[in-house]
DNA sequence: TTGTAAGCGTTATCAC
DNA sequence: GTGATAACGCTTACAA
């Protein structure tokens, strides 16, 4: 179906002049005659003239494009990452390649290898899991690349994530400040690095107070699991007084289950969550929120790619980002008395 | 900095064969004698070796990428589209470039250009408005484009949309059956046809009741942008019963204009947008909202790109999808008078 | 400053 | 069934 496109040849010959000019005056690598840049352009114009980028990469041996791998496109989280990627690639003159794993490590693998094949300058990931399925290809390959958002235990690549730890324990000071003692944390999987480290932090924390207790539970990964799962665990006693979920399709889970057990946010129990969201903050009561600096990861991520593409062989860095807490009217309920916590939901 | 990859000759020399007989038994093109077939695939597995794409494509001039193109990835309208066109692509041995335009059609032709640099077999683009700054680097490239959730009045493309005037008109006589007789609706832009086409069919069905007003304002394309002038209009009398937003930007805009003026959903004033979002249901009330089947959308873009890709030259097609309307809480209150439509918000 | 020609890694053609 | 070899569109020595 696909037409034949002109070639670097169907220009150079109607501009009268050699396919390696043509080649300097899209370049602008040599300086040609003026004349002839002015016939060449036009020519290109005439033509609608596209150079083809496959055939040039592979010639001049530099790529001019980058991949970025994510669990989830649709997730709102990545989406934004990988907006922001998209930005500073083309600000620096690349394409980006966006694949998805699903969250599935033979994906992963799969994908990885569909990037490869593109032979891209370099590629940043967000890895299902702390293993990085595709490790072993990538470092075959020699391709730079830069884990975000999670912790391989891995040393050999540069990593970009935030101060969970830190962040986690602030969220708890912040609930434990506001009287609660009994705190349910929703966590996807504790197989995850970041999640391990969330756990870390609000277990460190909520240590500082006498008779303080929290429930680390284990979500699955749909947010209609989730769901189940806090239903499940809010009709038992003693029920906690606040809900702290460590991802965004995890408070999604969370309010459905607090609504179906129609406990009033903030008045029978808070809320708050790592992940802000727009529409978090438009809703009654607006929620409680770790916003977790997304651009600021995405830029830091995309630059120490460049560095390697520029050749940097120093050890694999690791970067810590902070976090800020948006406090809003999910947690804004003081609690002096936990004698709430002894009711079991209907 | 990348080290140098092996080629199909190093695994050609290594497995003693020809490049042909290796490239015939990596595409399975030819039958190839069984040992030459596990000689080839130990050099492979021991040298990791994985084809470059762009080689390939330069000789056998076929494609095996497709691209395509939104106005934001950051929207999760288009992340979940996106999302599910890439399912279909990798199920059909295609990659999906993605690119955004940023809702400016003067990086809608930039980007397209740069998609075309990769010679895709096809596009699937989402264009900023109804021109497609790009049409024509299109039409030259002879790329089979499909359009999507947009309807260019060039009738040069194959289009897949929703139903917009049906589907308004459906929600606005489900507003006109509860009572509202004041309806206000925002619109992000009105120069893009789905935006008129939605429009059309509100003012046909407010037009079937005496005495129904509908009042369509525009509201520039960010959030914030919309709140302002949601807010502004609320405050003047007389005062709308019914908000209904026509995408999810505007609904987030329109819900922090309610909450800012202190109206109760859905007892002061109703609330119904385009495009449902996990969160409406879980929020307190839970949204009412149009659902628009992005998947059936992406899997009939994927199915035309496809036809096209093989050669179909029929005419370009024009599909129209339903969407449904999912009922909750915001429009569930019954107004029978209209009598607070003519007091205004303090 | 410009043209000629080699070659990037792959697949298609054509001998064998 | 297999192997040489040319060619895809481009960039880049090198020659003019």
């Amino acid at each position: 179906m696909s037409i034949k496109l002109p070639s670097i040849r169907t220009v150079a010959s109607r501009a009268g002049v050699s396919t390696a000019t043509v080649s300097n005056v899209l370049n602008a690598r040599r300086s040609v005659a003026p004349e002839l840049v002015a016939r060449v352009e036009q020519a290109v114009a005439e033509l609608g003239y596209i150079a083809d980028g496959s055939a040039a990469r592979l010639r001049s041996r530099k790529s001019s494009v980058t991949g970025v791998m994510v669990p989830d496109i649709a997730n709102p989280f990545y989406g934004a990452f990988v907006s922001v990627l998209e930005g500073t690639a083309r600000h620096d003159g690349y394409d980006l390649l966006v694949v998805s794993s699903g969250g599935d490590p033979t994906q992963e693998t799969a994908r990885l290898k569909a990037l490869i094949t593109w032979r891209p300058a370099g590629i940043i990931v967000v890895p299902c899991d702390d293993t990085l399925a595709g490790r072993t290809i990538a470092r075959a390959a020699g391709v730079p690349i830069v884990v975000a958002d999670r912790i391989p235990a891995d040393p050999d690549f540069d990593i970009v994530a935030v101060d969970n730890r830190q962040m986690a324990a602030a969220v708890t000071f912040h609930l434990l400040e506001r009287g609660h003692r009994h705190i349910l944390v929703a966590a996807h999987s504790l197989a995850v690095s970041s999640v391990q480290e969330r756990g870390t932090g609000i277990r460190a924390a909520a240590a500082t107070v006498p008779g303080a207790e929290v429930e680390i539970l284990e979500m699955g990964r749909s947010i209609q699991e989730s769901r189940q799962r806090i239903i499940a665990r809010l009709r038992q006693a003693p029920r906690p007084t606040a809900v702290f979920t460590l991802n965004n399709l995890l408070t999604l889970g969370a309010l459905g289950a607090l609504t179906e057990c129609r406990l009033k946010v903030p008045d029978d129990i808070a809320l708050v969550g790592f992940d802000d969201e727009e529409w978090m903050r438009v809703v009654t009561p607006p929620l409680t929120a770790v916003r977790q600096p997304i651009q600021q990861m995405a830029h830091a991520a995309w630059e120490r790619l460049m560095a390697r593409v520029d050749g940097d062989t120093s050890p694999p860095q690791q970067f810590r980002l902070p976090c800020t807490i948006e406090i809003r009217e999910s947690t804004s309920r003081l609690k002096d008395v936990p004698q709430l916590a002894d009711l079991a939901v209907s």
